[in-house]
DNA sequence: CTGAAAGCGCTAACAC
DNA sequence: GTGTTAGCGCTTTCAG
């Protein structure tokens, strides 16, 4: 698009810099293009030249194409910050999360930003590091944005909710995800827990399996209680005559540890309840050289990137967090568009079949 | 802190509430406290307030901490948008980089965010998906947001740097990292590609293998020019009777291929440019039931995660996105301090030993 | 069809 | 010490 010459002379003589001096370093900063500097350059009122630039009917043509085309032409945006202001909206959403390099919340994360662009959000991201007082620090800073919505995943030692509570008390939507409040009537996204520990302990069951190890992660964590319940139940309602032992695990390595003591005991399956404790069981199988599937079974809940690494690949059962990002977006969609229902909403899963059962 | 009562009355006089009706629900808006709410209540003017809370040496102590503990019981929090409309600056720094679902970026990505919470930046991260033309339109929305500073990674098929050119002018610095422009005169931060294919190269050389198969990523990216050049030389210098086979391959999956192909001609050791090289030849390696170091050793280089998957773990040279991430943050406070110097920063690496050479 | 004016929340120069 | 005022860039009545 192109801009007659006169116009353009007007722009330059309008064009106004400050020279500012720091340290020994001397530098321009052009000041960017505002409704006004194109209202006196076009020589109209600043009114007419918003109106133009959001296609109101009010404007006529002939005046609405010379204004959007100067805008163009000086590459005119409009700044979001006195936008914010007067509306008293913003387009910001914020996410806490306790670490964003993980299988699970990396994908949570990439579904919600996708989103975000969509729908014209920005996407702040905090990080927790699993640590109430950094999660505090980030709601704080999710407050003074004044950002339109909130996704957040509690710390594993977070037991108080009073900061989100008061969050919905300034009109700001919370959508929990993942770790999730066990009380307070918040809205929620989580995996499907039991569900998912059910369709594997089930997907092990079909294969007859006698004496199955089961690892889990922290026994106080809400979602080691629910797929350690559901895993037991399954195995109990079916078959009597079967043998499950249950450890709780709390990092890769102690699966490691537990694995190479373990697996001296001729398990025919094991049970990881996440990634995590699936890679150090593998660490160990791989150690001890065992063959998957002729002497041990192996069964994951995962996100689906871990078991791919391997050969055979694992058998496992899926809880996508693309998935559970894009629910997550639209329940804070809804939150944002004045829906009042407090909603927990879980998804559902598929056991994705790999070589190793 | 307590506040005394009347002033509690006063508040609660104060207290404005609009009523909306979206739908069929009904819900409060609560405004939220701002410096003229204080100013009202207190019978003082708005400029005391600011003042005040800035502590400024104007203000009697006396007035300073009636007026700072009734804006803590307000829980008043500065608008940013009125500061940054004012100030015309703002504390958002954008991040556009291909997937966050990565274990380079991620890490990257983790170290940005850490120092921003330190110096109260906040982070704005768009994904670009390697496509061209959400990379524009992500530069688009730094540019709406007038962040104060863009790290940028290059989508594999960009070949065109006028819009962050354009970024320039308007003041707003970039620091590219990773995929960086191959001319044009921008900051940038990366891996030292030729020190660290040296450095693998050399690990190789010293445990005198003869015959190996280098695994190299997309042959026209700068990257793996560099890394390849790098690691030719390496061997052309000390060693004229080792073999040495280039093999290119663009996926987990091309490589697996290759591996199943290339490693019944029993080289001795084999060398991963990346981590999702050396993802599908592990896997190629234990589909043949391969024993690593004795019937082959391997070499990666990588951000350390995937190679500690495998027992033993994988020998590697690292490149470290959370340093990385950690250097892009100085240079790019140093190009908001004013600096106007272009620098190309590399990072420095390490080998670090696994079991697997 | 177009313009003038008020105001979102905040800061800072300039009074007194 | 404290108050007044102007203005950042934008939208939106209300007047013509």
């Amino acid at each position: 698009m192109i801009v007659s010459a006169n116009v353009c002379e007007n722009i330059s003589a309008n064009v106004c810099c400050e020279k500012n001096v720091k340290k020994r370093f001397t530098f321009i900063t052009m000041t960017s293009t505002t409704l006004k500097k194109i209202a006196q350059t076009l020589g109209l009122s600043i009114s007419t030249i918003s109106r133009a630039l959001k296609n109101h009917p009010d404007i006529s043509q002939k005046t609405k194409q010379k204004i959007v085309e100067l805008a163009a032409a000086l590459e005119y945006e409009p700044n979001v910050n006195a936008i914010q202001l007067r509306s008293k909206k913003n387009n910001v959403l914020g996410l806490i999360v306790p670490t964003i390099s993980n299988y699970f919340y990396d994908s949570f994360i990439a579904a919600v930003e996708e989103e975000c662009r969509k729908n014209n959000y920005a996407l702040m991201i905090l990080q927790s590091g699993d640590n109430s007082e950094a999660e505090f620090q980030n709601i704080k800073l999710c407050r003074q944005n004044r950002v339109s919505g909130l996704f957040s995943c509690l710390s594993t030692e977070t037991k108080n909710y009073d900061a989100y509570a008061r969050l919905k008390e300034v009109d700001i939507p919370v959508v929990f995800f993942d770790k999730v409040p066990d009380e307070g009537n918040f809205n929620t996204v989580t995996v499907a827990d039991r569900l998912v520990a059910r369709l594997a302990a089930n997907a092990i069951l079909s294969k007859h399996k006698k004496n199955i190890i089961g690892f889990f992660g922290n026994e106080n964590l809400l979602i080691t209680k629910k797929r350690l319940a559901a895993f037991k139940e399954t195995f109990g309602e079916k078959n009597k005559d079967t043998k499950v032992s249950i450890v709780y695990v709390s990092s890769a390595a102690e699966a490691e540890m537990f694995g190479d003591k373990l697996l001296g005991k001729k398990p025919d399956a094991i049970f990881c309840m996440s990634d995590e404790i699936l890679t150090g069981i593998m660490k160990s199988i791989q150690k001890k050289k065992m063959n998957i599937p002729k002497d041990i079974s192996i069964v994951a809940i995962s996100n689906g990137f871990i078991p791919k690494l391997y050969y055979p690949e694992i058998t496992y059962v899926e809880t996508s967090g693309y998935k559970l990002g894009k629910l997550a977006f639209s329940s804070m969609l809804a939150c944002i568009g004045g829906s009042t229902f407090v909603q927990e909403i879980t998804t559902d899963s598929i056991l994705v079949e790999g070589g190793s059962l």
